[in-house]
DNA sequence: ATAATATTTAGATATTTGTCTAAATATATA
DNA sequence: TATATATTTAGACAAATATCTAAATATTAT
């Protein structure tokens, strides 16, 4: 499979999921930790790792490590990417 | 669940896969009945009916009865509305 | 060093999804 | 009316997914 095909696969992988779509949203308006993620939800830590895994795999978003805590942000490349390839299915 | 929710969700899952993402390309070109979109693919018949319905459940595609042949074309309403979600991820 | 906190990894499980074949429905043609 | 063609529906099944708990790893603080 073409790396284009795989990352196109990816990212809409990763946005089919409310709960990683409202974690998108929050990483929007300012990084935040997995542990402040998870607080913002009634879903186990274990659970949003994964789904920042996910989004990470899909380089919807980026982390660093500070101290003890992870930092996630949202990656704006990727939703131009998205853009363009929605662009494709109107002309 | 909100009717706006229900919509992202269904639109989201229904592009959450190459054949059907390829689908949409095709229509994008012409209009095409499902006995002609399945002959572009190596899957059955009712496997390729199945993915139509769910295109058409998010509002993705339209279908029109002629005579004993279904037309499908693109939705670009939709389309417009997926560039809605996207730009709220952008500002 | 030990304990506490933050996060990820591993393994299990129920649900969803994509696919198939067989059967049903609808339309056109001989 | 009987047969052929186009499409969908129904039911089954394997693979993928979202979730959980328990355990592992990494860092900080006592």
């Amino acid at each position: 499979m073409s790396k284009y095909i795989n990352k196109v696969n990816n990212i809409f992988k990763a946005l089919n999921d409310g709960t990683r779509r409202e974690i998108l949203m929050m990483l929007k308006e300012k990084d935040l930790t997995a542990g402040e993620i998870a607080d913002r939800f009634n879903i186990s830590k274990p659970s949003i790792s994964h789904h920042l895994d996910i989004l990470k795999r899909a380089d919807l978003v980026t982390s660093e490590k500070k101290g003890q805590f992870v930092s996630y942000s949202i990656n704006t490349t990727i939703v131009d990417d998205i853009f363009q390839w929605i662009l494709t299915l109107k002309n």
